[in-house]
DNA sequence: TTCCCGATGTGATTCAAATCACAAGACCAT
DNA sequence: ATGGTCTTGTGATTTGAATCACATCGGGAA
């Protein structure tokens, strides 16, 4: 089967190649079952906003397919991308487990499968099964984990170029090229994007890029960075 | 019973004060009983760390009286204030229920008494119990949450006076105090910290609050600051 | 192709806040 | 009371990064 916005379908989450090494997706089999039975699938093109921040939580969306950005702003219209989220992930799960309001929105930058459940069809969920239930507390802790270190990030990185040498340390590490001699990386977002991301302006990253790239730090590749220098990045992410 | 540090000790948590309006103190009689027989009770005094940043999880950590600082620190030495936790709160949660290090450094401010559970017992306790469980999950999405608005704060506020703004704005909220004509503030942390709370120098927050008071915002009486314009606070806090 | 608009690149200027450097209080212990 | 140590108050100086202001590039639509 394939969507209106040109990506392949998948089916049942008992089938889904991610289920292995996804955090959400590796629940028992029965669970899976009943997972199956209250969630809602549907396909999403990019630009899609999923929820907006300070609305009522209606419940989760698990991605299947695609990347999902969670920003959070302010109300003289600054805002801040807190994170991209792929496949696996699993958004809203925190405001729909304890009924506050959503606390970033979520908007699709590429075509998108998600899984939705509802609210309460999702609290039932939980209830019934200590065992799901504990895997979303284990959930919740790991998320909970990572906005410490973000907030660590932000608090304790106080300038820009450190900022910005973890973030593209962090994405090598994520497409597993880390371990490369010189990891690529792929640059799914603008400047501008970046900027909010590590919360300076987009002048400042379009400068610090040019800076590593004559420092022979870093070198593109279109829109591929290539890492020349990986312990000089490391360097700056750590000192200063 | 009276404790070395000269505070009276809460004997359990089935007759403690705090049960009705404590998140976590707030469970069924039953597994009440449970945590009594797991939990162990201690005393510190003043400036005891009852954990580490990055140290493996030993278990959890109830405050039921005194309150905790919650630290994070760089490889350079900054460090970053993150919360202050009071009677109710639980420490060590999310390390516990997910198995990574604690994310924070915990240190008592005052005298505390604190009840600790050990890792296993712990993870006992909460699969033993799905009402326990979801009580648990709950309370790590109430604390996802909060770090979200940490970071909203954080990263969307460029402003020294901002952040400061905020923060005494919160404490005002906390202390119950807002609602008041001219709130009161009992300040508990010396400038350095408030300004590792808000990531900016000692300096910077003796002359803000130099300015605050000049401009009649705020006036102290010692150690406790009045807030004598609200509206103007929340102005600084809300805007630029 | 040509036009257009959003994304980038780069200088010049401005500004908030860090840093440095002391002075003056505040508080504790002897 | 006296000395010592920690906290607070304040000036002077420096600086990183925001902001402003354009020039240029690049890719999609007509």
């Amino acid at each position: 089967m394939i969507s209106p916005y040109g990506m392949e379908i998948v089916e049942s989450c008992l089938t889904c190649k991610f289920r292995a090494d996804r955090v959400f997706c590796d629940l028992p089999q029965s669970a899976l079952q009943t997972f199956e039975e209250i969630k809602y699938t549907t396909a999403y093109p990019e630009g899609a906003v999923l929820f907006v921040e300070h609305q009522a939580p209606r419940g989760i969306f698990l991605i299947c397919r695609g990347s999902v950005k969670l920003s959070v702003s302010a109300p003289n219209g600054k805002t801040m991308i807190v994170k991209i989220a792929e496949a696996g992930e699993v958004l809203g799960l925190s405001a729909t487990v304890s009924g506050r309001s959503y606390e970033v929105t979520a908007e699709t930058i590429d075509p998108c499968q998600i899984n939705f459940v509802k609210r309460e069809d999702f609290l039932r969920f939980l209830k019934n099964d200590v065992n799901v239930c504990f895997k979303v507390a284990e959930h919740l802790s790991e998320k909970y984990h990572n906005v410490c270190n973000e907030i660590r990030c932000l608090g304790l990185s106080h300038s820009a170029a450190e900022k910005l040498a973890k973030l593209l340390l962090e994405w090598s590490s994520k497409s597993g090229e880390s371990n490369k001699a010189e990891p690529r990386v792929k640059l799914r977002l603008t400047h501008e994007e970046i900027a909010q991301m590590i919360g300076t302006s987009r002048e400042t990253v379009t400068r610090l890029l040019a800076d590593l790239k004559k420092h022979q730090i870093l070198n593109s590749r279109g829109s591929t960075l290539v890492i020349r220098n990986q312990a000089a990045l490391r360097e700056m992410a750590n000192n200063n």
